[in-house]
Formats: C-alpha cells, structure tokens, sequence
DNA sequence: TTGTCATATTCATAGAATTGAATATATGCG
DNA sequence: CGCATATATTCAATTCTATGAATATGACAA
C-alpha cells in the first residue's frame, strides 16, 4: 500500500517537475487555452528554436502538450486545460498578486510569425492600423 | 513587461520545483492538514532522521512550511493548506484514479512516536485495543 | 531531385539537486 | 555541569538537469 502510493507519486512528482523549470512555465504561458508553433513560440520568447524544441519535447514527453502537424507546422496545445489553473493556483501561494498573476495567465496576442495562422492575423488587423 | 513577468514565473518555477521532489510531497502528504514532527515522518515515511531534516529545510527556506517548537519537539505544518489542493489537482491532471488519490490525500494515523502528541494519542487509543 | 524552411534530435558539458555519512546544536533533566 | 534526546548542518560523491552547438529529419516547392 505504501509501495503503491509511492508510484502515485511519481506521476504527481513527474508532473510537477515536468512543468517548474521557468521555459517549460513559459512555454505554457504562451501556448495558454489556444495553439502554437514553434515560430511562435520564438517570436513570443526570444529563445532559439532549437532550445524550444528541446522543452518541447520534455513537455510531450511528460504527456503535458499535444501536437498536431498542419504542413510544415507543427501546432501544440495543452493536453489538459486544467494545468492552466494549476499553474495560477501555484502563483497565488507563492504569493503573486492577482493583477500580476492575471497578466501572467492573459493570453497577450501572440507576435507575428510565418505561419499560416499569423499571415491570416496580420491581413485582418492590417485593417487597423 | 517580459522582464517582470520573468520573476514571477520564477517564484511559481520555484514553488513547484521545491514540492515536486517524491521525498518532499511523501513529506507534505504525510503531515496534511494537521501537524507533524520529524519523527513521526521519521516513522510514517521510514526514511532515516537526517535525511528528512534536509528535505524540511528546504521546504521551509521555499516557505512551504512553518514551524513551531514544542520543549525538545519541533512541529511542522504547511504554511498555506491549498498546497494540497494543488497536489490534487496535479494528481488529477496526472491521470491518477479519483480512489487512489483519495488515499493519497486520506490523512491515515500517524504512526506512533515518542512525541507528547502521540503519548496522548496512545492513552485515548489504548481503550479501543 | 535539389533546395529551403520548420522542427527535431544528438551530443558534450557545466551546473544543480540528491543522497549518505558524519557531526553539530539545542533543549531538558538530574 | 554532564548526559540524553530531537533536530539541524556540513561535506563529499554521485546522479540529474539545463543549455549550447551542431546536425538531422520531414514537408513542400520548383
């Protein structure tokens, strides 16, 4: 019984673990309730691709992200919307107040990449400016 | 705006990161809600006195825990009891069936120690055996 | 097929976290 | 004081993790 606990806690440990390192929670931040592809994700960032590939793959890994192709894109998204509030929960213990901790988890518009999804974004907010 | 951000995300990166570890959550669950001196955990986890020292004090310098000295006694609790709300919902996402996570989160007798707490403990249980 | 662009993988290494062993401190008692 | 008990600290060794650099794969276009 404690044997079993204890593999019920590696998953929880793992879990965490997955998602603590700051570009792994930064990563989750920007992908947010939408989709996003590695160019966006460097654009958003300002990490080289190859690093973000690589937290990427942890966070597959680590059954936190999905991915889905389209072309030569590459689209993730949260497995589990829920690690959203997961993540704020974290925040408010560690003591974030909340306008912070709002600003964190709004989902600023993502800047413009080559994908297909941010050629479509620049052509409707061309309008705009 | 990035750059504050960033140490946020660190605060949160840093919470996760310092529960995350199996030693340290077997340590949070085991105390709970309530309050747990070392050698209870000494004798809940069976991992040897040192050893949980230093998890404790890491938990305390990520203000996880908070302590309290009781004569030759020193009592821990969690500073803030939504963090077991947080490991539940991580178990959740985790995919952990609600049964076990239960147990998990199940506060279960705290083993018998040398404590004044558990002295009491054995007086008002001795009746029952 | 060749080239190009988006993304993934591999590898090496520096740095951090984990753990064990030994020892230190602090409290209370006689 | 001197001893016993509960807990803390230090230190060293091993094992993970993070990161950078280089390269590979896979899709599309010409």
């Amino acid at each position: 019984m404690n044997i079993k606990s204890s593999s019920e806690i590696k998953k929880i440990s793992q879990l965490l673990r997955t998602i603590s390192s700051t570009p792994r929670l930064r990563i989750l931040l920007a992908i947010g309730t939408g989709e996003a592809c590695v160019c966006h994700l460097e654009a958003k960032l300002g990490l080289r691709q190859a690093y973000i590939s690589q937290h990427l793959m942890d966070l597959r890994k680590g059954k936190v992200l999905t991915s889905r192709r389209e072309g030569r894109f590459i689209y993730y998204r949260l497995r589990d919307p829920r690690l959203l509030e997961l993540i704020q929960q974290a925040g408010i213990i560690a003591g974030i107040p909340e306008p912070e901790l709002r600003d964190l988890l709004h989902n600023h518009p993502l800047p413009q990449c080559c994908c297909p999804h941010c050629l479509e974004t620049i052509q409707s907010s061309t309008i705009s400016l």
